[in-house]
DNA sequence: GAAATTTGTAAAATATACTTGACAATGTGA
DNA sequence: TCACATTGTCAAGTATATTTTACAAATTTC
């Protein structure tokens, strides 16, 4: 699986930490990490919030690059 | 947790019924029921293969309904 | 109105998402 | 140059997504 970079980039626009936003979604650090690391498959509750914490929609930080 | 009545729509469209789109995707026939009816949080790779199968997006079926 | 298909549901098993704790590498600010 | 925050990674554990088998109620089709 390839590395999610527009999540990377969205985050950066934010100035958040992946600990920062791990602790803003209620995940560890250590998934966040594998997410953006493209290391697997989130599930869809995680990836929403993780776009309404970055003011992001599913389409514009999940949709496509996986697979 | 609410019903995805999106999805359950978009698949009556397509006039798939769920051991179709279970198929399609790679999942068993109760995995898609329960997505229907809203008792699960799958993964979004499975969410993807499903908005692939129907021609939808992940925000056309999934966003926001979920929480 | 019987037969076949579809849907909703459930319990037990398996696969995998996510956690916890930890360590090294890199960058950053004082 | 030293403390500190950030990132990437790993191994072992826990929680939960998904499967398998199965059954009954609706719905469709003839």
């Amino acid at each position: 699986m390839a590395k999610n970079l527009r999540l990377k980039a969205a985050r950066a626009a934010k100035d958040m930490s992946q600990q920062t936003l791990a602790d803003a979604v209620g995940v560890t650090r250590q998934t966040v990490n594998a997410i953006e690391m493209g290391d697997y498959n989130p599930t869809i509750r995680l990836c929403a919030a993780i776009c309404r914490a970055l003011g992001k929609t599913l389409d514009e930080l999940f949709w496509e690059e996986i697979e």
